[in-house]
RNA sequence: GGGCGUUUAGCUCAGUCUGGCUAGAGCGCUUCCCUUACAAGGAAGAGGCCGGCGGUUCGAGUCCGUCAACGCCCA
């Protein structure tokens, strides 16, 4: 074996394995109780970032771990098509060749679309791949494919037939950059700085005017009305009142409504309908007719006079000046406010009248809500569920139609004689109503209407087939908290509408990885780390064990890239153990499961015992997805126990021929289940070991381990006690490990077998002198384990007074603990209230500590 | 304005749901050691008023109230 763990070597090889072997698919267990996870899918423009690093990183190590236990599991591929990320991507190529997709039209854009995808798109998969991450290829899916296609078309026409899709004309999110409709999820409210400004509207029949307050003063040319609220006495006459709108010289009314904030502003409002989803409500309760004012462009339209054909921001400027000659303005103040932001490019929305496709969500939402509430599906950790009621609760409707050529086309028609709508699954050939000609519905779905469909489309819905009665519902959902309101609530909510049962039962949240000094990560700031980098320096299986060892549930990751080196330092030491083992201690051939030694030593018994501790505790923290702990417990116990202490104790114990194979035995067993344990965790190097050490299977497949539980012998803690101790003594007195210590051992022969007193030598590199040992021996250190005692005599290592503080610190320490425990135990509450098992505990540690203290202080005395 | 979260060692974080051994980890730091698996290592150590205040309790890092600072989501 290579002296050092050389993770890209070894991780080249094994994927292919893996993957040939159809160990990734579920018919590996074919018996197997099924197990389920969708991946949420990545975008097809996408590479893979840290974010998908971890996500898939917690989904690798849930289903190999379900899949060593014997269930069938399946972790289902795919990407989405990303209807508004993809078109960019391809109408950015064609700008460089100076065209638009008008110009091509839109058959050939799909067509180049289709052509970009099958070149450049899904370049994440391979980079899954890369990372070892264990999805069912045969089963890969794509939001287009003709299959989900088919669900998509079946949702929507149901839904449509239920009442609960409609088309409407409604104030929509409008991205004048990406020229289509958003929801309200895909945009980002900024607070900015912006101006508030004053401007009267005098009234038709003179006397004065009244003054509204306004943020965007250029919508001012789509205004309707002016409102005030119904209890606002100052305005109490104006109400009923017409007021002339400057500039447009149009007459408009002044109207009184419960939805006016009379604290903001002047108390009064001017109402563009067209343009502001809050005015638009009130303008219908008043039959106030919307004005558009600005066009898809952000342009001011013909309806605005003068102005027609500028800018939103443009026309902002000239109408503030115009105002101002002409004297209808009062005043300007600074003022923030919160302005939305596309999310796919960062313009700045334009709440615009149009009309738009939509869900109606509020019929979803009961179910979705009452899901979670019984308990069909959990929320891991569960304070997450309050963001996902919060929101359920104050659902707007949902705009599904995008203004795009990529996706799924709406399977509307309309009538172009008689203007009927016609929603079908399958193309119809003319009006039923007039028998005019059809055209199709321009607009295509929100991406997010088929991933709603994920978990059910990916496995064949509407047909009822094998995958489909298996694999749902899913068992587990893995995603980031960001995407709770996109995704999960979304998933539920069409889930159980047409299954009924809630798409997944356990739905497990994490953070967001972000960088070492808390921000998000983003190639603007260029402080996003590149996983495929971090992959190429350290191994995959680093950047995974890192990811996990720092994922606190729920919680965002501040990452350092110093976290994958010790991860790979880890590594190393795994790889040395196994080293050793093979090479110096002979070990091979280790079964894939059981053969634990059926006469084990001492040694041996202390490390199995410890193994079947840690390994409920593994499995109980990994059932609760609390990988991070899970990870740290078993990291632990393989470096500080079984590398620091089995694996020491195993070399001496190897010198004795009747030991030997006892030893061979359990350190082979024992690395075989810490390996099995961590393949979930780093796939690659535990694979690789195993091939080493084992017996020829393959490791992703076998058992979980289950250990026997063991008794640990006693005198194996007091053996660590004192060498710790012995250790301890020479580390203050800067005694070279090399130099041979006497120890006057006072031990009984129960615990001084000949097993023990080799590995004390051993471990403390002292010789052992025993003998019974009195009260007042005079030059020595005295260190104890238990009820064994043991001395150092100092003449000729250390000074005798260099002893004296290291007593005395010992002496306050006890002390103190002494005197906390007293007083505990002197508290008349204490003992009458507390846990009687409590109470032993305390008494029995106030003892100890007694007698420590006495010792110590004789110590003290002792030194002469 | 509403909701959620965070505040614990020099840094980054566990531990809080379910109150009870002397509050842990990684990194960093100090001292010693190239001992034949591993210097990508070993041994030992220093370092904490668990944000402030108040309450509940025999007992609070943990539960409750309140204040402060920071962050996120929603309006």
């Amino acid at each position: 074996m290579n002296p050092t763990y050389e993770p890209k070597a070894i991780e080249a090889r094994w994927y292919s394995i893996w993957e040939e072997s159809g160990s990734f698919r579920p018919e590996v267990n074919p018996d197997g109780e099924p197990f389920t996870i969708v991946i949420p899918p990545p975008n097809v423009t996408g590479v893979l970032h840290m974010g998908h690093a971890l996500d898939m990183s917690l989904q690798d190590a849930i289903v190999r771990r379900k899949r060593m236990q014997g269930y069938a599991t399946l972790w289902l591929p795919g990407m989405d098509h990303a209807g508004i990320a993809t078109q960019n991507v391809v109408e950015r190529d064609l700008a460089v060749e100076g065209l638009n997709r008008h110009d091509l039209g839109r058959e050939r854009f799909e067509e180049k679309v289709w052509a970009w995808k099958e070149r450049s798109g899904g370049r994440i998969t391979e980079q899954i791949r890369t990372l070892g991450f264990s999805t069912d290829w045969t089963r890969e899916r794509f939001t287009l494919d003709e299959g989900l296609s088919r669900a998509v078309r079946e949702v929507f026409v149901t839904l449509y037939e239920q009442g609960l899709i409609y088309r409407g004309n409604r104030i929509i999110n409008w991205c004048p950059r990406c020229h289509t409709a958003i929801s309200d999820i895909e945009v980002e409210h900024e607070e900015e700085t912006g101006e508030l400004v004053y401007i009267k509207y005098p009234f038709v029949d003179g006397g004065g005017g009244i003054v509204v307050a306004t943020t965007r003063v250029e919508t001012m040319l789509g205004d309707a009305g002016v409102a005030v609220h119904p209890e606002d006495d100052r305005y109490a006459d104006a109400v009923g009142k017409r007021v002339r709108l400057p500039l447009l010289d149009r007459e408009i009314p002044v109207v009184a409504d419960d939805a006016v904030n009379p604290e903001f502003g002047t108390g009064a409002v001017k109402i563009t309908p067209a343009h502001d989803p809050v005015d638009f409500e009130i303008a219908e309760r008043h039959g106030l007719k919307p004005i558009v004012v600005i066009d898809t462009e952000a342009r001011i339209n013909s309806a605005g006079a003068d102005f027609s054909g500028a800018d939103r921001y443009e026309a902002r400027e000239a109408i503030r000046d115009k105002l101002s000659q002409l004297g209808y303005l009062v005043e300007i103040a600074d003022h923030s406010h919160s302005v939305g932001h596309c999310s796919r490019c960062g313009t700045v929305i334009e709440p615009l009248l149009s009309l738009q496709w939509f869900v109606e969500v509020a019929p979803l939402v009961g179910p979705a809500i009452e899901a979670i509430r019984d308990g069909e599906a959990r929320f891991f950790p569960k304070r997450w569920e309050n963001s996902y009621f919060h929101w359920m609760e104050n659902l707007r409707d949902w705009t599904i139609s995008r203004q795009l050529w990529w996706g799924h086309r709406i399977p509307a028609w309309h009538c172009i004689d008689c203007q009927k709508v016609i929603v079908a699954r399958e193309e119809p050939e003319d009006c039923p109503d007039c028998r005019g000609p059809l055209k199709p519905d321009e607009d295509v779905l929100d991406t997010w209407f088929s991933s709603a469909l994920w978990p059910f489309s990916t496995l064949g819905w509407p047909d009822e087939t094998d995958d489909l009665r298996t694999f749902y519902p899913t068992s587990v959902l893995v995603t980031g908290y960001d995407i709770i309101y996109f995704w999960i609530a979304r998933m539920m909510k069409m889930g159980i509408h047409f299954s009924g049962t809630s798409p997944f039962q356990d739905i497990v949240i994490h953070g967001l990885v972000r960088s070492s000094d808390g921000q998000k990560m983003s190639k603007s700031l260029g402080n996003a780390l590149d996983p495929l980098e971090l992959v190429e320096q350290y191994g995959a299986d680093s950047l995974r064990l890192a990811l996990l060892q720092a994922a606190a549930p729920g919680h965002d990751i501040p990452f350092d890239e110093a976290w994958v080196d010790a991860a790979r330092r880890f590594g190393n030491k795994l790889w040395n153990a196994v080293k050793y083992a093979v090479e110096h201690a002979d070990v091979s051939d280790v079964p894939a499961s059981g053969g634990y030694p059926e006469d084990p030593g001492p040694e041996d018994m202390w490390v199995l015992s410890r193994l079947a501790e840690v390994a409920a505790e593994y499995d109980q923290l990994s059932e609760e997805y609390r990988y991070s702990d899970a990870v740290g417990v078993l990291y632990s116990f393989t470096w500080s126990e079984v590398f620091d202490w089995y694996i020491e104790m195993a070399k001496t114990a190897l010198t004795d021929e009747s030991r030997v194979v006892a030893v061979r035995n359990t350190l082979g067993v024992v690395l075989r289940d810490l390996l099995a344990m961590f393949h979930p965790i780093i796939p690659f190097l535990t694979e690789e070991l195993w091939s080493t050490l084992g017996d020829g299977s393959l490791l992703m497949t076998t058992r979980w381990p289950d250990p026997p539980s063991t008794v640990a012998p006693q005198a194996l803690g007091v053996l660590q006690d004192l060498v710790v101790g012995v250790r301890r003594f020479r580390s203050d007195h800067q005694l070279s490990p090399r130099i041979e210590v006497p120890l006057v051992l006072d031990v009984s022969e129960e615990i001084a077998e000949q097993w023990w007193l080799d590995q004390l030598s051993v471990l403390a590199a002292v010789s052992i002198i025993r003998e019974s040992i009195g009260e007042d021996r005079k030059g020595y250190a005295r260190i104890t384990a238990g009820d064994v005692q043991g001395l150092i005599p100092l003449a000729g290592l250390v000074d005798v007074e260099a002893e004296r503080p290291r007593i005395e610190k010992a002496i306050g320490e006890t002390t103190d603990l002494l005197r906390k425990s007293r007083s505990k135990l002197e508290n008349v509450g204490f003992r009458s209230k507390a846990p009687a098992e409590v109470v032993l505990r305390e008494e029995a540690k106030a003892g100890e500590l007694e007698a420590r203290l006495s010792r110590l202080s004789r110590q003290l005395s002792e030194l002469g």
